[in-house]
DNA sequence: GACATATTTCGTTTTATGGCGAAATATAAC
DNA sequence: GTTATATTTCGCCATAAAACGAAATATGTC
């Protein structure tokens, strides 16, 4: 089952997590994950596949999101499940408070600082 | 987390549905996945650490069957969800019905022709 | 106690997955 | 059109996970 398997690594339970608070772009996940854009690329196409996630582009950027009350029962039940679950987690608690550093970035220049690695 | 990587397995997953009608004894499982014996202890250790399942041993069986109200809310979460997203599945539908012809036969005549294999 | 048998543990092989960098794609800016 | 840049795709390597058979463990039977 696609769900399941999305679901099996913490990387991608962190971003899902982390999309909690609205959309993200690309390099701001990347940043978040602290992995290559590549890698972090391929996470997102698996948690979409899944229907885990939806995404809009705009210019060069590309935005993820949680799915709306639109979705799945099974995707909403997923994700429902997996925010009440997880929500305490010392990791993902941590994972809150980077990201709120990495919000007040400007992803332009979040970008320019992931090409110079 | 254990949870979702207990559930990234297929077979895992199967043997949860399996045990919606009520515990089972390993050999029972064994023929059920169809895998070796050795296999399906393994599978049905990481559901056990993981919380998603109970056994109970009576002489030289082991019997496994899904966590009672007294679980913690991830795991009934997470049981309530799997099966509520998979009662339907092709794959399941067809398990339950080959676990009705399983059930006819007597364990200890499974575990005997498990022996010869 | 010796033997039979249900299950688990261990060691090994095979397969699947996560990770990266380089190349490809898509869009903006010039 | 060329160049810059955000993201994805591809190919490869390292690691983790699934599968098996053989050996070990635990329990019942003789």
């Amino acid at each position: 089952m696609a769900v399941t398997k999305a679901l099996a690594d913490s990387n991608r339970v962190r971003i899902l997590l982390a999309l909690r608070g609205g959309e993200l772009c690309v390099c701001q996940l990347v940043e978040f994950c602290a992995l290559a854009p590549s890698t972090v690329s391929k996470h997102l196409s698996i948690l979409y596949q899944a229907g885990l996630l939806e995404s809009r582009k705009t210019e060069r950027w590309v935005y993820y999101r949680l799915p709306g009350k639109q979705a799945p029962a099974v995707v909403r039940g997923a994700l429902h499940w997996v925010m009440a679950a997880l929500a305490g987690d010392a990791q993902i608690l941590k994972d809150a408070n980077r990201l709120k550093t990495i919000l007040k970035q400007d992803p332009k220049q979040l970008c320019q600082n992931q090409l110079k690695k």
